[in-house]
DNA sequence: TACCAGGTAAAAA
DNA sequence: TTTTTACATGGT
């Protein structure tokens, strides 16, 4: 069991409640869960967080791996490293964001184990519907991931790029779209694109890398920069999902245009894509208000507006 | 039952 | 150069 401290506050139930909120799921899981693949072994990585309050979570790995690459891949998947507090200032005494960020207290974007799987993830959200999405990508792991007992590890880049094209199609992906999906895993494979490479690179260079794959139009680059590399003021203008759930908090519910989700979202650079991800993670657990027991987090329970009639 | 959903590249105009 | 079209599955 390894310790690891996070930037505080976190909260990772709620975390995970908000991840899953988005998916056609019937509960969050209860503990952030994942086989990940440390120098060609595979090993199931659990993540929990023993006391909300402490800006601690603790990691385990079956079987056991090398302690400094186990606590670099639990800092990934948790955003370590964001730090809420200057956002939450930002969002302070706003008529819309106070009372969202105060009910999501913790809340933090989760993220999965690499970037490539983030890319195979925004591929596959092109166009759909994200439990369409959802369900291709069920197949395609269980067609071409490897088994770890309860859980499959995420098919690499070398098995999708040995796949045929219509071997992906039978998952459920438009032929296009399994085309992008081989020849970015042959890219990968090959190392033509390298996105641990691009980590440390500016938002500018990886736009320009990412624009060069087949299939990565505007949407997807600003997608991939906001929720696989952690750029908290990314986000796509263009989404009709933030279109539509932005308007019901800034325009009684009409969807928004490009034009007016900038304006709304102006006051909160640079973490514009965080502020997003709030309302929209905020908009979901309201429908789904059995999402939020037991993670501390109050979206759509009295509690929130509780606390807001006592100040 | 249709229609639309957190788009993209290629064809047509 | 700009506009239109085909495409995949799942929820409403």
């Amino acid at each position: 069991m390894l310790t690891v401290r996070v930037r505080s506050p976190f909260n990772l139930r709620l975390s995970l409640a908000g991840a899953a909120s988005f998916l056609p799921l019937a509960q969050p899981p209860a503990m952030l869960a994942t086989v990940v693949e440390f120098d060609g072994k595979f090993a199931v990585v659990t993540v929990s967080q023993p006391v909300r309050r402490l800006s601690i979570v603790q990691a385990s790995t079956a079987p056991a791996v090398d302690e400094a690459a186990l606590e670099r891949i639990t800092r990934w998947l948790v955003w370590a490293e964001l730090d809420l507090r200057p956002f939450y200032r930002l969002a302070a005494g706003h008529p819309i964001l106070d009372p969202v960020v105060t009910s999501l207290h913790g809340l933090k974007p989760l993220r999965p184990a690499s970037l490539f799987e983030m890319a195979i993830i925004t591929i596959t959200e092109q166009q759909l519907s994200l439990a369409a999405a959802f369900h291709i990508r069920r197949r395609m792991i269980d067609r071409f991931g490897v088994r770890h007992g309860e859980l499959t590890c995420f098919p690499s880049a070398e098995s999708l790029a040995a796949a045929s094209v219509q071997d992906l199609q039978s998952c459920g992906l438009s032929h296009r779209k399994a085309e992008y999906v081989k020849q970015l895993s042959e890219c990968v494979t090959s190392g033509a694109l390298d996105f641990e490479a691009l980590t440390s690179q500016g938002d500018e260079k990886i736009r320009e890398a990412l624009r060069a794959a087949r299939g990565f139009g505007e949407w997807s680059v600003e997608y991939m920069l906001a929720r696989g590399f952690g750029r908290p003021d990314a986000l796509p203008s263009g989404d009709v999902g933030l279109h539509r759930v932005l308007g019901h908090y800034f325009a009684q519910g009409r969807r928004l245009t490009p034009a007016q989700l900038d304006r709304s979202l102006a006051p909160f650079r640079p973490f514009r894509g965080l502020a997003a991800y709030y309302l929209a993670v905020h908009w979901r657990l309201q429908r789904r208000p059995e999402f939020l027991a037991s993670t501390g987090g109050e979206a759509a329970g009295a509690g929130a507006a509780r606390r807001k009639r006592k100040q």
